[in-house]
DNA sequence: CCTCCTATTAAGACCTGGTGCTAACCTAAA
DNA sequence: TTTAGGTTAGCACCAGGTCTTAATAGGAGG
């Protein structure tokens, strides 16, 4: 029709990216198309049917969703002593690392060291209140990241925790994290949580 | 046969939260009935078919884990000017809380600015060096959460950016973050990016 | 013993979103 | 004009269900 096959095809792509939850049809009238061009495209692409899409997409994030969000220590933990110190592992997967340099998202350091920090304090309640970080060199894809955070200062509730992250002995971050634990009564309405 | 229809039921469900991509006939065939008595167990359980479970594991997940880890930008970019000031909007969903008291894991809100932060930078390789967070007030469940980063200081590829996260006018959350931009040279050998 | 009830199973028609194949069609260039 | 490339249509088939109806097994109660 007005525009070619090949930047049909890149549509086609982008439309996916976009929404890969899209059957022919709908890819069909999308692009003007007839369903069978667009069998045949995907045939040429190499992009599998919806089917197949989504199983892809919900057997991938099946157990990895839950290694980032569902537990409540990001990492694998490893060894703990409540109220004293605490070593988690977070093996380092492609989507965690930014597409092009294959570098660790600085976040997933954070929330290894926070998560680790919270559980050393073992309240119901646990929030961090502030922290201090230093990234000191880049984790890229496929490392292995050990963290060990120990509980260096307890004043009331507010405890003090280093973290510190490395690469196979090497320092890769450093966090001082303030967690605070709250009472039952406190909580949401923790406006003095400043530490 | 030897079980009852209770107990088979729980072993239905059981199965299911272990591998929920199990068809109507490979559970026929580990619990020992026809496929029909499946259909009915279903039913009464109010299970829904395979390709639905999928499709909902699938698009639940989807969306979310683009929202932590696919994207570059964590959280909605709403304005950006590249080297001064960038906006941006966060949902809170119920997979980003702790479980039992709907609070916003901090790494969320960290992850939030720092991405933010990096945006600024727009460099092909931008990495933080180190960063320091104040969390002033708990984030609960449907939240919406509103961060606004902004360029402080510049010297030379170190970049100081301070971030405020807001949930309704309120300041939840404070960052200041340093963020190197990186020339290709010194990719994976940034040992100096010591702030 | 037979009857009633429940659980289970089987059989058949239909549905979606495809696959794979063949045949036809349109247009534009050699 | 012939030929080739790209597009479309039609048909049979598939998985993994749906829904409905009907047949069967196995007690418990009369």
């Amino acid at each position: 029709m007005g525009i070619t096959r090949n930047s049909r095809r890149d549509e086609l792509q982008s439309l996916l990216t976009q929404d890969p939850f899209l059957t022919d049809l709908q890819l069909a009238e999308a692009l003007g198309v007839s369903v069978a061009t667009i069998r045949l495209d995907r045939m040429a692409l190499d992009i599998p049917e919806l089917r197949e899409r989504t199983k892809i997409i919900a057997s991938k994030t099946y157990t990895k969703l839950k290694s980032i969000q569902g537990s409540e220590v990001i990492g694998e933990l490893i060894d703990i002593e409540v109220g004293a110190y605490a070593i988690s592992i977070l093996s380092v997967l492609d989507d965690m690392v930014l597409e092009r340099t294959k570098i660790l998202r600085g976040h997933h350091l954070f929330a290894q060291g926070n998560s680790l920090a919270v559980a050393i304090v073992n309240w119901h309640t646990a929030l961090t209140a502030s922290a201090k970080l230093r990234y000191h060199r880049p984790v890229t894809l496929s490392d292995r990241v050990i963290a060990k955070a120990s509980l260096i200062v307890k004043d009331k509730n507010h405890y003090t925790i280093q973290v510190e992250s490395r690469v196979q002995q090497e320092l890769v971050f450093q966090g001082e994290f303030v967690v605070v634990a709250l009472n039952e009564k406190e909580e949401g309405d923790s406006h003095k949580n400043r530490s």
